[in-house]
DNA sequence: CTCGTAGTTTGACATCCCTCGTACTACGAG
DNA sequence: CTCGTAGTACGAGGGATGTCAAACTACGAG
């Protein structure tokens, strides 16, 4: 499923559901290139990041292994959703998370896959020195 | 002059200068992605940036008009130097600053110019909107 | 030598950020 | 209905960050 269905699945669930499991997204007109960077500049956050773009889909929370605890996933997320980055929605007890290439890919045109070229680049360079 | 000359002005100081006013910068290797978005995700810095990429040369510290204090604005250039984003030099009494264009396009292609353009882009975008 | 200019250092302060544990809620399976 | 799973909320702690003012250092001009 793309980010802009899933984004249109979370509409309507704003006017059906009667749970009000609903999470806050900015506007793409509220992105801004400083909470994007910043969000970016997280290790973690990065690797999440990396992670989403590697399967052009969406993913629940649990599927990353990260070193940190429950709590502190929970609030990557939420770094990365307030700041434009992710799209997520609930499907059952599932959180699904995906990037919003496209809403990024109009306002700052190659950030995006710059970031994701430099982060691999950096890894094999790391990984490949002992 | 270049960065590249500016880094060999400093190399030479290193061996003679008397009074001991070098500043430590990261070697190419040591520059991180997570460092430079860092570093790039403060509006102050990013002001920086875009001007020392506008004008294509060095500048020294006083010709940025930034709404802070001297020191604060100390403490910024610090950081992105610290972060490999800049290349500063003492020529005299003015510390002169450059990007580091040729570290980071090697280390990590295309990221310094999709940052400049979205940092434009959002630059147009926020005033074109009252 | 003396002075002004450019920038640093230090210390302080408020705020933010990453992390955690514990208690809690929402949903589906049975 | 009951239970297990997935994730949230709520502090709280420790460290980093952005900001400032005041005192300081280094250099060039005169």
């Amino acid at each position: 499923m793309t980010a802009q269905k899933a984004q249109k699945e979370q509409e309507a669930q704003k006017q059906t559901s009667p749970s009000g499991r609903f999470l806050e997204h900015p506007d793409r007109a509220d992105i801004r290139l400083e909470g994007v960077l910043h969000a970016l500049s997280d290790p973690m956050r990065l690797q999440i990041v990396r992670d989403l773009a590697a399967v052009e889909g969406e993913l629940n929370c649990s599927v990353f292994d990260l070193p940190v605890s429950k709590s502190t996933t929970t609030h990557h997320f939420r770094v990365l959703r307030e700041n434009g980055v992710v799209q997520q929605i609930y499907r059952g007890t599932a959180k699904m998370n995906a990037l919003r290439r496209d809403d990024l890919e109009a306002l700052f045109p190659g950030l995006l896959g710059s970031v994701l070229t430099a982060a691999s680049l950096q890894a094999s360079r790391l990984s490949a020195a002992p």
